[in-house]
DNA sequence: CCTACCGATCGGTAGG
DNA sequence: CCTACCGATCGGTAGG
């Protein structure tokens, strides 16, 4: 049963579209208009401005990777499988949604200065769990004796282009992505 | 010794910079010329448009990563060897010029129809050698059996952030950089 | 949701 | 390298 999407819904997911092909600042309001079906200034019926749209694709990612991230921490897992849960988390999030993912992730730049600070504020808290998940993997020995820093951002990197790659015609399954992803990771962190 | 910069060199230096910091399209010419100390009428006399500077800076870094590889190729080192000369290369042609990299990675979108094809087609064979050297491992034997895409995209994806984060102050030097990259990557990929 | 329209800014040119 | 300026396009508003 697929819900029904308001007007709104609707223009932020044409927007999201247009704006992985060719960047926030390239597209402008006609444009994503006709792809909508409507002029331009019918647009601000149901949206208050351009930059409003690109902070709720923005806001919208951060704060689902930011949910999702908890309920990694909070179990009793060791680190390993911690890492394995965060790697298909960002694979499901990506197959589920790689327009606006990858839009949040492009175009965040473009955003006003104050809506800027905040999305890079809660991407540090985010980087910050994922950093404090590889110590606590380093220090309990099983995690080979990385710098962090590089440990934490090859990991995000790595998983950086499935957002642009992955289609569901594809001859790879999601399971066999994950699968092959793991197997590339983790024997990259273990000991 | 330095070799003294023409102005044109040292617009696109700038302009690498500022597109860096915004993106192509949110960059204006006369923010770009301020920046260069002129007015924007005159960086015409040393340019011949806003699309002429980013062509010349996702050329150059094409180029240079084509150049480079043909000689990792040629050598008759294991395909780990290469794989490890591979980070190499990407590693110090980050380090040695962050700004121009990072404009290539993320605003050949903005290219004109045609250069953007062209920019692709050059990408893509740069891509397909990589592919043979990671199938060339895989049947010697030397790689996990790995599917080739995700392998090749995961490399080359993981060291996207360095152009974003590194910078000559930051306490882990280059060689460490580079140590701890293969370790993670390495590990991966061996059998 | 459309027509009509606005002020601002854009990339770029002419002429010196 | 600057002053003066152009046509085009931008995000957005008024009023219905």
């Amino acid at each position: 049963m697929v819900k029904k999407q308001s007007k709104k819904e609707i223009i932020i997911q044409e927007a999201a579209i247009i704006f992985k092909q060719k960047g926030y600042a390239a597209t402008s309001m006609r444009e994503l208009a006709e792809k909508v079906g409507m002029e331009a200034a019918s647009l601000y019926n149901h949206i208050r401005s351009k930059d409003e749209i690109l902070e709720e694709i923005c806001f919208k990612v951060a704060n689902q990777y930011v949910s999702h991230i908890s309920s990694i921490e909070d179990t009793k897992e060791s680190n390993i499988q911690k890492l394995r849960d965060l790697i298909q988390l960002h694979v499901r999030m990506i197959i589920a949604d790689p327009n606006e993912v990858s839009v949040a992730n492009n175009d965040w730049k473009n955003l006003s200065e104050t809506k800027k600070e905040l999305y890079k504020t809660i991407r540090k808290g985010y980087e910050k769990r994922i950093a404090n998940l590889i110590k606590a993997g380093i220090e309990a020995g099983e995690f080979k004796d990385l710098n962090v820093s590089v440990a934490l951002f090859t990991l995000l990197s790595s998983l950086r282009w499935i957002e642009l790659w992955y289609k569901p015609g594809r001859d790879i399954s999601p399971e066999q992505l994950e699968n092959d992803l793991m197997t590339l990771l983790i024997n990259g962190f273990q000991k």
